[in-house]
DNA sequence: CGTTGAACCTGTTTGC
DNA sequence: TGCAAACAGGTTCAAC
């Protein structure tokens, strides 16, 4: 579910609901999904819960230092890093409020409630992190899409001979976008999900970069896209899925020119586009060649 | 470099 | 109705 706005939905529920809270135990259910569950078990008791911020899909709950003072050894101090997965929410509630089934991590806070981790699938992870390491891992991402301005935003998407849905997709690059958002803001700049990013003008890449800070403004304006599941800090939905324009609308009519929204497998995912407004991009010589090649196809399938 | 497919795990929806 | 397959917003890794 959670995507870049609903991440920020998230952060900002929790900046205002728990910031400031010390964390006064914590206890744990399943772990696999964190990286050392031993050291987030030692190091969170006892810790202030500085603020909670969005960092790509990242939670970050920024620790206040341990009692000793010896969290950082630089800048980045320590934190609590989450990422959501697919299914997880982090949820602060009264410890009278009867947990959820898949209730991972539970704190208690010092004002008497808790915040609890709740992921069916266990796609998330959880990990305590703090200087250099977390710096290091910080650094791993590309720019946020929000913040970045549209010099680095085409540079990044042109230096790189991918798809451009990959190249959305692809945290290294930009940070946040996930498979709606990428859809989305395709959609919106009328460009085709398997258009290489080093063939973008500098039209369609400004093009794209205003579609894409568009439609997270106004996502995270209207708390993200709840698809199936997805509640915020406050156990509220979102409403922007009742915006997208293609996603999840396969063999309906496009809003711009009514012919049918398509959905195909690009850079392994599902996508969504309108195969007229989207141009699917002329196809190379060598992938040309390539399929015709491989014309005797029953003869190819058959092959273990 | 870039692409593909599989894997991680559970729940829900779809299709026969 | 019932059961199995397909599918789900994410990331990572191996293999080509």
């Amino acid at each position: 579910m959670p995507e870049l706005p609903e991440v920020e939905t998230v952060a900002r529920g929790l900046q205002a609901a728990i910031a400031g809270r010390r964390i006064v135990s914590i206890s744990l259910g399943k772990t696999d999904f964190m990286d050392d569950p031993a050291a987030i078990e030692r190091e969170l008791p006892g810790r202030s819960i500085v603020a909670v911020e969005r960092y790509g899909k990242f939670l970050l709950m920024r620790l206040s230092s341990d009692a000793n003072g010896a969290s950082a050894s630089h800048g980045e101090g320590s934190a609590l890093l989450v990422h959501l997965g697919m299914t997880g929410m982090l949820l602060p509630q009264a410890t009278s409020e009867p947990a959820k089934k898949h209730t991972h991590v539970v704190m208690l806070l010092d004002d008497g409630r808790e915040l609890r981790y709740v992921d069916p699938r266990r796609f998330g992870r959880m990990a305590y992190l703090a200087g250099d390491v977390l710096q290091k891992e910080l650094q791993r991402f590309g720019a946020d899409p929000l913040a970045a301005g549209l010099d680095d935003f085409a540079k990044r998407i042109q230096a790189r001979r991918a798809r451009i849905k990959a190249l959305l997709l692809d945290q290294s690059v930009i940070r946040g976008v996930g498979n709606i958002y990428a859809d989305e803001s395709l959609w919106k700049a009328k460009l085709h999900p398997a258009q290489l990013g080093a063939r973008l003008t500098n039209e369609q890449a400004s093009k794209l970069y205003r579609a894409l800070q568009e439609i997270l403004r106004k996502a995270i304006a209207l708390r993200g896209s709840s698809i199936s599941d997805f509640l915020d800090a406050e156990g509220v939905p979102g409403e922007y899925q009742r915006h997208h324009r293609v996603y999840g609308r396969e063999g309906e009519r496009c809003f711009r020119c009514k012919s049918f929204i398509r959905r195909a497998i690009v850079a392994g995912r599902s996508s969504y586009y309108c195969s007229i407004c989207q141009k699917a991009p002329r196809r190379s010589r060598a992938a040309r060649a390539k399929t015709k090649a491989r014309k005797p196809a029953a003869s190819r399938k058959n092959k273990v």
